[in-house]
DNA sequence: CGCCAGGGGAGCT
DNA sequence: AGCTCCCCTGGC
């Protein structure tokens, strides 16, 4: 088992070790696959054993198992840099923002103590498009489910290097061409057109992922407006969890409740403008998780 | 069994 | 800005 530094010293977030060729463990800070998975961004990723994971993204697969502060990623080094390193956020310093909470606030400091794990992942724009769309006005459960059928029933069919089969997020061309009410069948109810639809929209360029993917929050969210089904919430959840903008700060039902009841003057944006996407999240799963 | 909420948004006024 | 309707499963 050799060890190996990953960056250099000044900015070395976690210590990374390889385990022959396919495993990769790293010891890293606030970091809980456990909490990443049930912190309602990700609905592709599963507990399948006692602290061991699977997630899909796009048509890609990956099982993880945490031990402690140690988490394995049953990948090869290459794959892990090119992309579970970045989709997991392992190079961003998540303490700081939380010794920078108002000492203050007792709400947001037990909500973060409470959520000390989560991590802002860097999902993938169409999928994530897709499954806040299907979100409104819904349970995570339901929503998994509904995404689970979607994939099911329109997602390439893989094979994971053990054998796992599972299935690829539909693109944005498997869809488009359906009838409005096509995805009815998937559970998305009246969603199913605004998925449809968007799909249209991705596939005649009037939507245009790439472009968006560079863009400023601001702008992004603008575009993303533009697309049939996508609200403000919605926006923001898509700038949040695919576009990594931690500016954007996503107001849902369980959010406007708490900001109602600990923040009556207000959530205060200023003091968090660079890290507000970060308190949602800690927020988010506090309300759902925290208070037994 | 009925009732209601669940990570909203479109299309009206 | 405020109202109604979209849909449907799980929980009580």
């Amino acid at each position: 088992m050799n060890k190996l530094p990953v960056c250099d010293e000044t900015n070395s977030l976690y210590e990374l070790q390889e385990y022959g060729e396919n495993r990769i463990a790293v010891q890293a800070e606030n970091f809980s696959l456990e909490q990443i998975c049930c912190s309602g961004q990700c609905f592709r990723m599963k507990r399948i054993k006692e602290n061991h994971f699977s997630v899909i993204s796009g048509d890609r697969y990956l099982e993880a198992e945490q031990h402690g502060k140690t988490v394995i990623f049953h990948c090869g080094k290459e794959e892990f840099f090119d992309y579970w390193e970045d989709y997991f956020d392992l190079k961003t310093d998540y303490k700081t923002w939380i010794s920078g909470i108002n000492p203050n606030d007792g709400y947001l400091r037990k909500a973060a103590r409470t959520a000390w794990g989560v991590r802002i992942l860097r999902q993938d724009l169409w999928e994530m498009i897709v499954t806040f769309l299907i979100s409104q006005q819904n349970h995570i459960k339901r929503i998994s489910r509904s995404i689970e059928l979607l994939c099911r029933t329109y997602g390439k069919e893989c094979i994971s290097a053990k054998g796992t089969v599972y299935y690829g997020f539909p693109a944005p061309g498997t869809l488009c061409g359906l009838p409005e009410d096509a995805l009815m069948e998937c559970n998305l109810g009246y969603r199913s057109k605004y998925v449809v639809r968007t799909a249209g929209a991705v596939v005649s360029g009037e939507t245009d992922l790439r472009k968006i993917e560079k863009m400023s929050y601001k702008d992004a969210r603008t575009e993303l407006l533009k697309c049939f089904g996508v609200g403000e919430k919605v926006a923001d959840c898509i700038c949040l969890f695919a576009l990594h903008k931690l500016e954007a700060f996503p107001v849902d039902t369980h959010i406007r409740q708490a900001l109602d009841a600990h923040y009556k003057r207000g959530f205060p944006n200023r003091r968090y403008k660079e890290c507000r996407g970060v308190m949602q999240q800690y927020i988010f799963y506090y309300e759902l998780h925290g208070q037994m």
